[in-house]
RNA sequence: GGCUGGAUAGCAAAGAGGCUAUGCAGCGGAUUGCAAAUCCGUCUACCCCGGUUCGAAUCCGGGUCCAGCCUCCA
């Protein structure tokens, strides 16, 4: 049993589909102004793993994650750029698909852009409008009235009076309440904007999640998720857009992944403290990113340290190397391991203690190994490699991740090998002492040697 | 100020009213020509103060500290 921890009723529940066998599943993606940082690759992470566990579980899953292409810091650098805003957004959003290539993140069902939903989202205005839950302002916006739906703050935990008490409230004069949003914006010069029946303007952001998820997966869905920071006041407004237009229910859960920190503090762009995607690829394998990014749990923040990184190489090498030298074979089934590892996801997608249950399935491998011979642990192997793919981990061939070259300035293979034979004709003279020498020259060039009987293997460090 | 979360061994990180988490590091042993890898054993824990209980890291109450949101943010 799947169970999911609510952020709407802050408790974990029994997650039970609106249809049998089905999960519409919608994310909260990326504003497309810039390269994505760890942040950003926790959230691809996160959701993935649980795309691919809901699929694991048998469900038919429709996962959609929007895109936010058009909006003001967008404006601002293709301006900045002085190019338009659609080359800006095409060009991150490439960047994007390549970043998560390289993560294993899967490809959503679906990916709608906001600037591709303009009808939806005006349709939506009208309708939010005609309810009376909305309205044009003197500037021309159009806000949505806060004051018209009266569970505001349900998702959060806020209440509408201590949110007008708050010190950090801006009062703009066109809106009736300070805690009213905007659903349209009158077009400023120099700024793309689309056709609608308050004027040529663009969309807020908010209203473009709720036009595009209730579009695509009807006005009431399985789950939503996103960062913990979209909890207030992004998904509070989706939810009151949501319901006040369609009169319904709007997603069943709702899920929040914790924030990368660095040295204790959330990494984000204003802090100016993060790392891209890019310039952490550079010195870690994409593997050991992902691996870090699911040693924690989703909701609990993540400190991000090269010590980390590095304890994350350290773990998967030692789930490779128990893979090492087994040959192929089918997984075998519904062993104590396997269900160790689904209860361990079933719980809230429980990622630290799925990949603990990994290591004990590794230990029992390297045990059978070592006392029955690779031909009887390769079934237990094979169930270690599977159980890993769900979490998107432990799918290259054990001697490539063992022997990568991550910074391509190693030692080539070739040249390894040449070294080893010397070495295993130096070790049948017993002249332990050029043996030695030459493991430790392989040493010095970030070479390890391991002798398995009569043949001898290696692994970069 | 309001609202969320959190505090676990040297580090990271789960769990949880009585049953070895796990990984890295350390120590001892097995294996090895010596190593490496692997296996076995092992040392460091549950922020503080009360309470409930036969028994509390775990539940309850009160502190302290940390992070996040309340402005764009994953």
């Amino acid at each position: 049993m799947l169970e999911i921890y609510n952020s709407l009723t802050n408790k974990k529940e029994t997650f039970k589909p609106i249809v049998e066998g089905k999960v519409n599943l919608y994310v909260c993606g990326m504003t497309v102004y810039d390269f994505c940082h760890l942040g950003h690759a926790r959230v691809l992470v996160a959701f993935d793993v649980v795309y691919r566990f809901l699929k694991a579980r048998g469900y038919d899953v429709t996962y959609v994650r929007n895109i936010t292409d058009i909006d003001d810091k967008i404006i601002a650098r293709a301006n900045e750029n002085g190019e338009e805003f659609l080359a800006l957004t095409e060009r991150f959003i490439d960047a994007m698909h390549e970043d998560e290539r390289a993560l294993g993140v899967l490809p959503p069902t679906k990916e709608p852009k906001a600037t591709e939903n303009i009808p939806e989202i005006i349709a939506m205005i009208e309708t939010l409008i005609e309810k009376g839950h909305a309205y044009v302002g003197e500037s021309g916006d159009v806000y949505y009235d806060v004051s018209s739906f009266p569970e505001y703050g349900k998702l959060s935990g806020r209440k509408v009076d201590d949110l007008r008490a708050g010190e950090r409230i801006a009062v703009d004069e066109s809106k009736k309440d300070p805690l009213d949003f905007v659903l349209w914006k009158p077009v400023k010069p120099d700024e793309p904007s689309w056709e609608s029946p308050w004027g040529d303007g663009r969309p807020g952001w908010h209203i473009e999640c709720s036009a595009m998820s209730t579009t695509i997966l009807g006005n009431n869905f399985d789950i939503h998720g996103g960062g913990h920071d979209l909890q207030f006041p992004h998904h509070e407004n989706e939810i009151a857009q949501s319901e006040a237009c369609t009169g319904e229910h709007f997603a069943n859960y709702w899920m929040h992944n914790g924030f990368i920190r660095i040295n204790d503090e959330k990494m984000s762009k204003s802090l100016n403290n993060f790392f891209t995607i890019r310039d952490v690829l550079e010195s870690y394998s994409p593997e050991a990113v992902r691996y870090f990014l699911l040693s924690s749990h989703y909701r609990s923040p993540l400190n991000y340290s090269t010590e980390s990184l590095d304890g994350a190489m350290a773990g998967l090498d030692r789930l490779y190397n128990a893979l090492r030298g087994l040959p192929e074979a089918e997984a075998d089934r519904w062993t104590e391991y396997e269900d160790k590892f689904y209860a361990a996801m079933d719980d809230d997608f429980n990622t630290p203690e799925a990949l603990a249950s990994l290591f004990d399935l590794a230990r029992v491998v390297n045990k059978l190994h070592n006392t029955k011979g690779p031909e009887a642990a390769a079934s237990l192997g094979a169930l270690l490699k599977k159980l890993a793919g769900l979490l998107g981990i432990l799918q290259l061939n054990p001697d490539e991740w063992l022997q990568q070259d991550a910074d391509g300035d190693g030692m080539d293979a070739a040249s390894i090998e040449a070294k080893i034979q010397e070495r295993i004709q130096a070790k049948a003279d017993k002249d332990w002492a050029k043996a030695d020498g030459i493991r430790d020259e392989l040493k010095a060039a970030g070479i390890t040697l391991e002798d398995k009987g009569a043949d001898t293997i290696w692994r970069r460090d």
